[in-house]
DNA sequence: ATGAAAGCGCTAACAC
DNA sequence: GTGTTAGCGCTTTCAT
């Protein structure tokens, strides 16, 4: 690997004046531009950007932490993390947790995985990132994140309860009211619906989205067309007349 | 952020006394390291990774560069990079080419393509990354790493063609021989097969896998039950007696 | 057992 | 228009 101090040398340059040109810096003759940038690839030079980030004391990095990579609808959440950064060239670290698959479904009532949390948050910090993004795999209110991080940091598809970490969350509410409204539109009049388990926050949601909409269309919400599903359960709604 | 030089003033020690102590490395009395280490911590001290990789000239980092990490079982590759990863103390840079969005279900035609992940090849090394794992998004021939890269690389979902790039593929004919072998042991005889597009590696190798078994179980190929799927199709297989 | 100092590759202030 | 040099935070050799 060429560093440019060789480069410089070869060119018969100070390294000042390749660094200048190599970072499109005015200041230098055209000539010399041109003799620095041909010379440039033809020893394939390769800037360290390890070196840069040391010295600019910045890295154009962050941290995304996600609980598990593998579960639905989290790869996309990623996905646009990664579009964006790629545009605002910058780096994402990916910190994957594994959660779901060290402690199955139960790890939202464990606490001892915050430890585990606090010290990669340690790590990305190390790495000097610039920021770090949480990304949940399943709605709910975290304390994970330090309220006292020096660097920014935001809750994707969870709950932070702290003025300090913004959360960026699914609308369930309009989603389900869409849905319904779509229905009412077709001339549907009896709308049911299986919801999640109880406790979840998505399923809440939904449910008030389907009440409004019901609501405003004058509709009597009545519980015998609601019912609870789950993976476990045989579900039994009366719909056809 | 405190540096070391700044641990070292506050222990008043050098910063070398430091730099081997938070390294566990021998030459320290217990009483100074005691006190660098209780200092480090009042001091809330997170070591510079950046110039740590600067001056160790390396930085246990490893390139993935994704086609996309969207598609159907690709998070689960990249979940199994991650947790080996993590294992061995090394960070993924993850590279998301988003193919599949940019040109939906035809980028394994073009080829232009290429020159973009050139690019990202070059970013990353510029990032210094010890190595480079491409996972493709669909099995088939790819030829988008340089033969000559410096460092080594290694090619999942997809083959490479070159004795310098292994390649880890998915195998698809004992996969099918698995799940025909389970139905014959059932007792059924007659087993009809819905392949994928007749170019398809996985839906070749997994016929040879279903042939392989009948062959073995002494049950004629009939080309009357094996259909080409696609999700534009209607298959139909007279399996039923 | 501890410290001084060089140097990793780069940028930028300053001098010429 | 170009060059010299300090210094980012760290590790490591070599003194002491």
């Amino acid at each position: 690997m060429a560093t440019i101090k060789e480069l410089a040398k070869c060119c018969g340059v100070s390294v000042a004046t390749v660094s200048n040109i190599l970072n499109n810096k005015p200041g230098a003759s055209a000539k010399t531009r041109k003799l620095v940038l041909e010379m440039a690839e033809q020893l394939n030079y390769t800037p360290n950007i390890v070196a840069k980030n040391l010295k600019m004391q910045k890295t154009r990095s962050i941290g995304v932490i996600a609980e598990d990579m593998t579960i639905f609808s989290i790869p996309d959440i990623i996905d646009g993390i990664t579009d964006y950064c790629q545009k605002q060239e910058y780096q994402i670290l990916l910190t994957n947790l594994r959660l779901f698959k060290k402690y199955n479904d139960t790890y939202y009532n464990k606490d001892d995985y915050y430890e585990l949390v606090r010290q990669e948050i340690k790590k990305l910090m190390e790495k000097q990132v610039e920021g770090i993004i949480y990304v949940a795999a399943h709605e709910r209110v975290i304390h994970c994140i330090p309220d006292n991080l020096p660097i920014p940091a935001v809750m994707a598809y969870g709950y932070s309860k702290s003025s300090k970490i913004p959360s960026v969350v699914v609308d369930d509410v309009s989603g389900a009211a869409a849905i319904v409204k779509y229905l009412l539109d077709q001339g549907h009049k009896k709308v049911g619906v299986i919801t999640g388990k109880p406790d979840s926050l998505h399923a809440q949601a939904r449910l008030v989205g389907y009440q409004q909409v019901l609501f405003q269309n004058k509709i009597l919400y009545d519980p015998g067309l609601v019912a609870e599903g789950g993976l476990d359960k045989r579900v039994r709604i009366p719909l056809r007349r």
